[in-house]
DNA sequence: CAAATAATAAACCAATCGGTCTGAAACATG
DNA sequence: CATGTTTCAGACCGATTGGTTTATTATTTG
């Protein structure tokens, strides 16, 4: 890694929770100076404009998102505890995360969805990708026995995801984890109704 | 209602949609001016910053919403009946709405989070409404005879309202509604397995 | 209907926006 | 260690930001 790459990756790690936090239009290319300590011309020799930091550093939190949850899910040996990994980390959201501000997805989704068709897409597939690993682990679960073979794994997804995504948003406006600790008391019980 | 009053209103309204789908950072001065005709001098007559302008158009937008609210619910006979209309409702959202670009809960709640602690306040106190809305359906229905008593309301009302606003955010970013039908769908039979 | 008052258009302001350019410094390579 | 190349600081750019002022036009009201 060159050096350019290493100050580009530098900005980009730096620049993603400003981003996250005070939204794309309320982030200025002089609060990223300000936080990474580059001039102008430090910036704009990686980059050619906002809209590419901006692409950039979307890509980098989706891949940081997907590895968090095989990190968080990976290592447990059953669906089941899989799961229980998963409601563990969402029980201590926002707590637990290195990119401050909440969940990227709502986040820069909520912003996107009537500005930014390109990074719109984006947050489109990374959704896609959250919901389809969560259909993933009942399927696993299924195949491992642990979970009946009726139960449908596509509307699970559905609600589990919309669920935490909603938690997310009102732990943060209203500044506890209660909703979010009722939520996943919830889903537990959801999961172990169609264990067998 | 003279001139002034009128004036003020009527940037009120015209400012509402833009807001709510480009953001308060994302929103400028010029955009309201040409949304209403109006010049510098027209706005700053009747609104002396930005701020004050987002303020009043969340005001404005909040009061909508318990109104749509009520109209929604208030005309069913029972319980059940408010709750099949409300449904009815998000099953068709954001399609029957009139301030464009989804829910001001979640967008002015999102971006306000990190940004802006008044507005903050606004949105965390209209989500409060919302939720003991719901908790009020349920013990209606139960002094109508029409749930079971043990049916827990506070869990239930965080249930459906987490669920609503992921659902929400989901149907805006997939440019589709099917996952809305799917929460729908689930909120149906939980209903219905508390009813008497 | 006239005088007093309220409301608006448009010029103007400093500050900041995203972005460019050039020379110097840091770097990698012979 | 010298040389060619990459990388960055900082001055600079026009456009736009939120906001003010003033002169004029509408609107009230006696």
């Amino acid at each position: 890694m060159n050096k350019a790459a290493r100050t580009r990756q530098f900005i980009i790690e730096t620049a993603a929770p400003i981003f996250n936090q005070k939204g794309v239009a309320g982030t200025a290319i002089s609060d990223i100076m300000e936080a990474t300590r580059l001039a102008k011309g430090g910036l704009y020799g990686n980059f050619s404009s906002k809209e590419e930091i901006v692409a950039e550093v979307f890509d980098y939190i989706a891949e940081q998102e997907k590895q968090r949850l095989k990190a968080v899910t990976g290592p447990e040996p059953t669906a089941l505890a899989k799961f229980e990994a998963l409601f563990s980390y969402y029980a201590r959201f926002p707590l637990n995360r290195d990119i401050a501000g909440g969940c990227p997805m709502l986040n820069f989704g909520v912003e996107a969805d009537d500005t930014n068709p390109i990074l719109k897409k984006k947050v489109q597939e990374l959704v896609q990708y959250f919901q389809q690993r969560i259909r993933m682990l009942v399927q696993l679960g299924k195949e491992n026995g642990e979970f009946k073979k009726d139960w449908d794994e596509d509307k699970f997804a559905v609600l589990m995801f919309t669920m935490l995504e909603g938690a997310i948003f009102v732990t943060g406006i209203m500044n506890n984890n209660r909703q979010m600790l009722v939520v996943l008391d919830f889903l537990r019980k959801e999961i172990k109704r169609h264990c067998k």
